[in-house]
DNA sequence: GTTTCATATTGACATTTTTTGATTTGGCGC
DNA sequence: GCGCCAAATCAAAAAATGTCAATATGAAAC
């Protein structure tokens, strides 16, 4: 419920614009990485390197065809994020209005 | 809607475990900053920064009260950020499984 | 007004992230 | 096996982010 760094790691996904457009992407169905690149204007490493990022943050599944790579947004990747995101703003039940003295 | 510089602002304040760090805090309720500081092991610098990447993300509101500034997360920034997060995750209706010819 | 205290801002530096180009890996067809 | 192609990895450079110490701001107490 509370490891910074695991969950710190899952919104890497979405606090950079470039990962944001290619999720964008994402959502129009399963993409090889060919297409994202040619869609991107950005060049193959780094497109990789994106690609990394957003796997290991389990929003982004991968799939091997061959010599292809096509990625798709994770439905139980994004679940979790969801439940994350409620976890982290919820204040907690015994939350006092108030916690310092100074007004 | 997709507008990924606003977006990914947002999400900044997920990103970073010192940031969890402090919403975990707040979500015991409104924190004064000198309640932070001393419960983070952060410098008042430092703490001022995330504080500012806080609110401008929306998911953190300030409150002045005399000399000391007080900080809870807002309900309304949390609720945007939630359906946001739904927004970049979710297929779109007309999204085909597999867009690329290989495979 | 002057002093004091809490926080914000600034500028220099350290650290981390991202980009780029070169190289490597691994699958496929020959 | 060899050559070809897609993608991953590496190493170095560039850019962005975070930290620290010093200074500025702004409210309160005097």
């Amino acid at each position: 419920m509370l490891i910074p760094a695991k969950n710190a790691q899952v919104f890497k996904a979405f606090c950079d614009e470039k990962r944001l457009a290619i999720l964008a992407l994402l959502r129009d169905g399963e993409q090889c990485a060919c297409v994202l690149i040619e869609q991107m204007d950005i060049g193959q490493s780094a497109l990789s390197y994106h690609m990394k990022i957003l796997c290991e943050s389990g929003i982004v599944e991968s799939r091997q065809a061959g010599k292809w790579t096509h990625y798709k947004i994770s439905e139980q990747g994004s679940k979790e994020a969801l439940l994350l995101l409620q976890a982290i703003t919820t204040p907690n039940a015994a939350a006092k209005d108030i916690n310092c003295r100074n007004q």
